[in-house]
DNA sequence: CGACGAAATCGAACGGCGTGCGAGTGCATT
DNA sequence: AATGCACTCGCACGCCGTTCGATTTCGTCG
């Protein structure tokens, strides 16, 4: 029993408030900031430390290293996600409301999208929106695990189909791009596959950006009829 | 039209493997070692030259920088996919495997987690496995567009369920853990949400892997049939 | 007011990272 | 023997997270 023990900001009391020094709050929403603006790989302590006219080491006083840093960065943004009643709305619109909103959240805060796969989601905000859409699917008629289940599904589906979204827009963010040579680039990747050629071409004069739309409310519908027969049987 | 173009190992033409020096697959297959052993963290070049009795600049030689180290190794594990044949197998059976298959490998090479959000899939392997998959859901009766809809929402299914049940496995083998406290931390933390607590609880006692491949399968259900529900109307 | 202890800050330093650069080596061809 | 290409690598730069111990700030109490 000697390893490290699995550790958490949110296992640990937070450092009493007393003081008239900086805050907590003061610092996430500053690395908030930074997250947004510069990415994942723009956040350092020294850089968030002169964002606050502070020395770098100075933020440990308030936290353990950065990871835990952004365990409450990743938190605050589980606090957008906005969610329904949904007595009030019926539980398939709110699912499917919660659904747009965090995808609207991690395209929002695309560094997010990076830490989906690194940290637990324990904070505050997100044991409150995880709460809320069991409810939906409680309401919805699902009993014992499958509550469980079919929140799972659906917010599986929904990182799912975000990820590899946000990670595109990285690669064309990345630069300026031009579209010519790209578009010839990956014609020459794909040539052997005459389907996959042909979707590109025909995809190629449609707005990207609708076309993703249109294929997170397809998969979205899909997902939610597929839960739903899960009620009639 | 003078930022950095989008680049990627794929849009360039290989190094020829004309001398004696090492090769690529020689590198690849290396960083592959490391990867699985130690995870993302633990891939640096000069690990990886030392392992290879190179110096890390040395390997500079086979690609432009890291990033495109990564893009190689992320295709060598799309490569592990298995696909079976729609026409032999049917639309829904091949959709299933396939699935599975990429659960699997995700689980086993956890680091890939990370990478899903950050690179574009335009490997050879992994336009190997988009084609098969897309002939799936063409076999299926999906016409157009609906053709990657659907397959979209299969492969966001799959990452999102699995990218944070590897998030998990992390968190616990960082370190082993004193279930105990953990447990009663993580009880304090559900303090508040009852309903959240009361599944804590129940699930304490199931076995955790179990769990989790019920979870996958009910939602891979789901999602077919909501899938197969768009083909009926 | 002065002193004391706790709260908070910070500079220096350590070990690690990706990678640009230019000097160097070995080898096939002329 | 000389040329030129394929390949290797040591050095250095500027980043990074984090530790440590000295230092400053400040509320409180005598």
């Amino acid at each position: 029993m000697t390893g490290k023990q699995f550790s958490s900001v949110w296992l640990r009391e937070p450092r009493k408030a007393t003081g008239p020094g900086r805050s907590r709050e003061e610092i996430v929403s500053a690395a908030l900031e930074l997250l947004d603006s510069e990415g994942l790989g723009g956040l350092s302590m020294r850089k968030l430390g002169a964002k606050l006219d502070a020395g770098a080491t100075s933020l440990y006083w308030y936290m353990a290293n950065k990871d835990e840093l952004l365990e409450l960065a990743y938190d605050e943004v589980w606090g957008e996600m906005v969610i329904h009643a949904p007595e009030e709305v019926g539980w398939r619109d709110a699912a499917s409301a919660v659904a747009y909103s965090m995808r609207q959240v991690i395209l929002r805060h695309p560094w997010t999208a990076d830490l989906i796969g690194r940290l637990a989601a324990l904070g505050p905000n997100a044991l409150r929106v995880t709460d809320q859409m069991r409810r939906s699917f409680s309401l919805a008629g699902f009993e014992g695990m499958e509550i469980d289940f079919a929140n799972a599904t659906l917010t599986a589906y929904v990182f799912g189909m975000t990820i590899p979204e946000v990670a595109w827009n990285n690669a064309m963010a990345q630069g300026q791009i031009d579209e010519a040579t790209l578009r010839e680039s990956v014609e020459r990747l794909v040539s052997g596959y005459p389907d996959l050629r042909e979707r590109l071409r025909a995809n190629t004069y449609e707005d990207p950006q609708a076309v993703r739309a249109m294929c997170f409310d397809f998969g979205l519908v899909s997902v939610l009829d597929g839960l739903e027969a899960r009620l009639v049987r």
